[in-house]
Formats: structure tokens, sequence, C-alpha cells
DNA sequence: ATGAAAGCGCTAACAT
DNA sequence: ATGTTAGCGCTTTCAT
């Protein structure tokens, strides 16, 4: 002990060298460094002591293979720019932060071989539990998840059978409850606007819900407008002016997420189109992002964050056990008027 | 062979199980899984077939601690919620993906003690390089960071001393170009709307660069408003109101950012102040998310993706050497005069 | 082209 | 309160 107490590049510091610097069995440091078991305050100093000045970093691989724990649990988004999930994610974060558990978060761009791969490359890692994205997964995605010996959580969509646990909302009830609404409120020439949907599930099962609420009514969705990529707000922007110009009875438009809705409202007022009087508009997620608009978008709160929370008290109590238990929570998105839809 | 196929939740699949179905060594039973070394077509094809059956997923964490290796790269952010790093965070993983290599994302809420935390943690399994952004960090962090003997890149900022590799671009001449840009434009008295700064060192900077170069037109800021959490749309809404209430006679908001920015513009245009005329208003950063508002509001991109693809692209080239070469790379953010400062 | 033995750095389990 | 031993599931290295 003596060369150096900071930077040694060439090999990493190891548990022996902690026991040699501190004169302590590798097993004593090993149970000071964990909190574990009984160790004198006075072995306790030396060995932290020793530790700190040497910059000791423990090697969580092979703890990890030794006591065949992990502390991680792998989180599974399609996306991070869609301004949801981030929210999601927050709300792990906060739950697990209290805990032994680290997130570790994989991002698959809605491919599904793509999610196939990050949970392959995740589960290599013999995580403590899986939080993912929606229900509808690859069958060898299915598989992998089904065989983990893991707590998983599918979470956002309740709408599907689950693996395991299961937290989210209905995204076909979100999709009635809005159509109920507008209807009710008087409106009866309603539009559709949403991101091209194959990947999209749940921005298709709102829709499928939609559709289906206005089909009861006797109604359907007069006229749609699909998009994909570039700025949400200045597509809204643009695919309301092309339905408006080619149906320009519409006295509703119904938006796939709030950010298009948004830019639909700014084109509207912007053009002097009354709203929600001549047309009424609604969006969906409820992003806190956009208060402070000039109207408060009608939309739908799809609560993110406690959804996240959600799961990842799942994973807590489940840590350790081969399943979550099955456990289903299903919330209910809050209806928000806002300024853009007749009361 | 043949109990099950898919689910085994007693116990997770080892190499030796893979083994014993195919009638193969472990040995070379891991040769075919990594697609090391000579294996004849023959074998190759057995293996991949009882593992593909079996349903097995390698465990990286012995392979990791035997061989040495692990293709994590940690990835540190203050936070997902700020609508920048999800774009450099992107970057990171277009680079990464046609790789070995794995990011892994950490969120430290712009906190020091939690950015050490999550730091220890992350190292402490071994990752072949970091990504953490800012220049300022704990002395603790810096010496782990530099004890870690792996690639460091620290991204977003230059004005600073970098422990390893640095990607980003200057703030302080970020605030320059645009107190220039300003002043030539004719204004002269600016106010300040952003954030409360005290962690938020890369808005500081900016801040200082900004007042420094008014100073150097014997010019300083005529007003000045902060803010914390909460929308920012809505934010930007109200401090402008309240700044302009205070100080009638300002003749240009400089806001730290776009999201407040945003907000200001919409609420001048909502109370028939001229913009750019009366008032002119710049923001930063130059989120496309905001293309679409009635105007387009003057800012300077940041350059986030291509932030995170070179720090990505770094580590890719250092991988499994010991330092990043200190490689500096500073971007060019540019400015955007949109429609909201005068030309 | 395939196999056998040793060991990566830690922790569980069992001494003392 | 502390130490000793064995081994986690792989890969490295060295045979064959």
């Amino acid at each position: 002990m003596s060369k150096n107490a900071t930077a040694n590049v060439n090999r990493p510091l190891t548990l022996r060298d902690v026991s040699e610097a501190s004169g302590v069995s590798e097993m004593t440091v090993s149970r000071v460094l964990r909190n574990r078991g009984d160790v004198s305050e006075a072995t306790r100093t030396r060995v932290l002591n020793a530790a700190k000045t040497l910059g000791y970093v423990p090697n969580k691989i092979a703890g990890a293979l030794a006591s065949s724990r992990v502390n991680l649990v792998a989180v599974i988004v399609p996306s991070l720019s869609n301004l949801v999930f981030p929210d999601v994610l927050t709300g792990i974060s906060e739950v697990l932060e209290d805990t032994e558990l680290q997130p570790v978060f994989g991002v698959t761009n809605y491919k599904p071989e793509r999610e196939e791969q990050v949970l392959y490359e995740m589960l290599s890692w013999r995580p403590s539990g899986v939080i993912i994205a929606g229900l509808e997964h690859s069958d060898a995605a299915r598989n992998m998840l089904k065989a983990a010996g893991i707590p998983i959580v599918e979470i956002m969509d309740t709408d599907g059978e689950p693996i395991d646990a299961n937290v989210g909302i209905s995204h076909r009830r979100a999709g009635r409850e809005m159509a109920k609404a507008i209807v009710q409120a008087g409106y009866r020439k309603i539009g559709f606007l949403g991101t091209k949907m194959p990947l999209d599930h749940r921005a298709r099962k709102r829709f499928e819900g939609f559709t289906e609420a206005l089909a009861k009514e006797g109604l359907e969705v007069a006229d749609q407008e699909f998009y994909e990529g570039g700025s949400a707000l200045l597509k809204g922007r643009e695919m309301t002016e092309s339905i408006l110009k080619r149906s320009p009875d519409l006295d509703f438009l119904y938006y796939s997420n709030d950010m298009i809705g948004a830019g639909g409202l700014l084109y509207c007022l912007g053009n002097g189109i009354d709203v929600p009087g001549k047309v009424g508009l609604a969006g969906f997620n409820g992003v806190e992002l956009l208060d402070g608009l000039p109207r408060q978008l009608a939309t739908m709160d799809a609560c993110r964050s406690e959804i996240g929370r959600e799961a990842a008290k799942i994973i807590v109590e489940h840590a350790g056990s081969d399943n979550g238990g099955a456990k289903k929570i299903v919330l209910t998105p809050k209806l928000q008027l806002g300024d853009t839809l007749k009361r």
C-alpha cells in the first residue's frame, strides 16, 4: 500500500487489494462493504478507509454471479421522444430510488424485432424483474418473458392477455369515453387524426374503441388523416388544414395525441375558426407540457407516472420471486374537457 | 431433453443444459453461441436447435466475469423531462445499434450526490465506457471516473477541463452570440428569463456569456425572472406577463430554453404585443417539437443528437482501451433567427 | 474441430 | 466478530 491512492489504470482493484491494504480478510471486507453480518466498529472504519483511499469500486459482476442476485430492473419502452415514456420512467425511478433496485432502460423504436433483441440482451443480465410497454410481443419475446422466472409487468395497456402482471389503462375504453363525450356535447361530423398505427397498438385500440362507440350512436368517422415522423405540432397544424379543406363540414377533430391536437388548436385559432363552437377538438395523454396554450385542449389523462409507480411497486414486492403474482391494475383515465369541447 | 421446451421456472438454464441436450461439450456450445473459433456446420446446427428449443438465454454475468469484457456503455444524464436529453440518447443509440455495445441510461435529477450514486452503481458493472453530461462533478465522482480505466466522454458542455474526451458546445459562446445578434438587431432594453440555475451549469454559462457580451456593448440585463418546476410553457407565459408588467419598457426577452420562450411568445401574441417589433424574443435549444407555433421562435440549435452520435463514436473507437484519447469536439450551435428577432 | 482444466472476483455456508 | 472453503456460469488457455 502506498503506490498510488487514486488512479490505477492497469488493473481494476479487487476485494483482495482492500483486504491487503486494511489487513482484514476478504470476507470481512465484503461484509463491511455490503453492511451484512457483525463487524466491529474498529475494523469497519479501517476497511472503509482503505476502500476509500484506494478508490475501490466493487465488481457487481462477480458479486451477482456469486450471489445470483442482480438488483437491476429491465425497463423496455418503444420510444423516448413520445413524451409519454419519460413520465413513466420517472414514476418507476421514484419508486425504485428508495430500494436496492436500479432501473435499466431499453428502447425499441416500436419495432418488434428490436424489442426481441433488447429483451434478450437485458434478460441475459438476469435482472430482478422486467417492466415492458404493451401486451403485444413476438412469440419469441413472449416465450423469453415466460421462461425468465422473474416478475414481468406489462404496462400502459390492459386490453389483452398479460403474461404475468399488468398495469395500465384500457385504451379501447378511453376511445369509447371520448366518443361518448363528444357525441353528448352535440357534435356529429367527426374527423380523426393520428399516427399511422400498424405498430402503435394503443393508438389503434383507442381508435377502435372510438369508432365502436360512435357506431352505437349510429355515427361513423367522417374523415381521417394520418402522419408519420416530424414535429408533431407542425404535423397537427398541417393535417388539420388539409382535413378541414377536404371536409369543411366537420364539427369535431379527435387527435390521437395532445401534440398534434395542440397543432390543430393553434391552426384553428390562427385562422379564426371558432373553437369549440364551429369545431371541437380533443387529444389524448394529458401532457402537462401543454398547459399554457391559449386554450386548454380537451384530453384524457393517460396516468403515465402512476403506471410507472405501480409497476415498480409490483416489482419491488415480488423481487426475488419467480413472478409478479399476475396482479392486474386497471387505472381510470380522467377526461379533461378543457376549453375545446362544448359543455 | 423433452421435459419442457419453453418454460423452466425453477432454475435458469445454463450452458451445461444445452451441452447435455445437444451432446456437445460446453466449450463447443459456447463457441457456437458466440460465433468464435471453428465449429462444424453439423454441430453448429445441433447446438443452435438445442438452445432454441430449450429457450436458453446466455448468462452475461458469468460471461463478463470470465472474459472481463462488458459490452455496456453507461450514459448518465440529469433529466429525461428536459426534452434535450431524449435527443442525445437517441443519437447515442443510433451509433451503438450497429455495434456490440449497449447503452444503459441513468438519471441524476441534477443532484450531484445522486450523480455520484448512479455513477458508482454503473461503474460497479464495469462498463466499456461512460458518457456523462456536463463537466462539473463532485470530487468523488471525478476520481471514480479518472480511476475507472475506461473511455470517459463528458458531453453537452465544452467550457471547462474534461477528464478525458469531451463533446459539446460552448454555452458561454452561445450566450455571447445570442447577445450580439440581439444588440445588432437594435434591441437595447433586454430582459432575461430562465430556470433557477444553481445546478444547471449550462444555463448559467449561457447567462454569463450573455451578460458578458452585453457588457462589451455597454449594456446590462435590464430585468430578470426565474422559475422552478411546473409546465414550462405555462411558466413562460406567467413570467413574461410579470416581467413585462414590472418593466414595460423592455424591448427584448431572452429565455433560457425554448419551452418558456414559446410560452412567452403565446402570451405576447395573445395580448396583442407586436413581436418582434415591440418586443423581440429568443430561446435556446432549437427543439423541433415547437415547429408549428404561430411564429418560429429565434433560438440556437444545441446540436443534441450530433453530440450523442459523436460521443458514442468516441466510445466505439476506444472500446477496450483505458481512455477515450482525450479527444475534444466542439460543435458550433447555429443561430436560427426565426420570426421573433428583427433582421 | 473439439475437449479438459483453471480461474474470473466475488459471496454462501460453514467453521472458529 | 472473523476466517476458510467452495463454487456461481461462463471463457481462456492449452491439449488432442
